[in-house]
DNA sequence: CAAATGCGTTAGTGGTTGCTAACGTATGTG
DNA sequence: CACATACGTTAGCAACCACTAACGCATTTG
């Protein structure tokens, strides 16, 4: 139902991910990172959470989340297998830019 | 401004990079791959365009469309400079626990 | 030359999304 | 025990997005 890789790329849930990277955090600490609300940033974790992204361990009136390391991995089997040996391919030879004119392949 | 990883991550954004891989096609063409219709794949073509990530050569009548080197590149470097090195490790752990196929989950 | 056909793009719309405001609930405080 | 405060979640809404329908333009055909 949901798109591992489309909930992952917004740009506020991206940061989420890599601010959790460093260890669990609350919805008030993590809010203290964006300029939008506590409530924007609550549901922006309640959708990772429902995409198996993150998950939440509750404390006294606290929700302490943090990353899902077996769904991050299916986020990394994801991009994988869109990157494609052929985008390596491509992506090294416009590194390998040289005054000589490219030439598309046949 | 456009994000260039919401822009290439999108379902259909993301096949039709995946076709382009193989070598360039025309909206006729690319549009034979897919259940919408040509209109929903050029209106995709222009965005990818507009983000740089495709360009389109004009042919008699048609638009043959082929990724953009440079901009393939720009989207590994962002995707890169996402995955950290402390997600790395975190997917690494998670390998390590189970070793099982990511693929399989419930 | 005029009509028909084919290719790609714009106009218009229903569904979705990310946001702020209002809320429920749990924990302090007198 | 009643009130005040803090944390996180739901209600409601403007903006966005992906899609189909209608269109313009180029090429082919009679």
């Amino acid at each position: 139902m949901v798109d591992l890789l489309e909930v992952a790329t917004e740009p506020t849930r991206r940061r989420l991910l890599q601010l959790l990277a460093h260890g669990e955090q609350t919805v008030t600490e993590l809010s203290g990172e964006f300029a939008v609300s506590r409530s924007a940033i609550s549901q922006h974790l309640l959708l990772l959470e429902g995409a198996g992204l993150v998950a939440a361990r509750k404390e006294g009136r606290n929700r302490h989340y943090r990353l899902d390391q077996a769904g991050m991995g299916r986020l990394r089997c994801l991009f994988d297998a869109f990157w494609t040996s052929e985008l390596d391919q491509l992506v090294a030879d416009a590194h390998a830019l040289r005054p000589h004119s490219p030439q598309g392949e046949s």
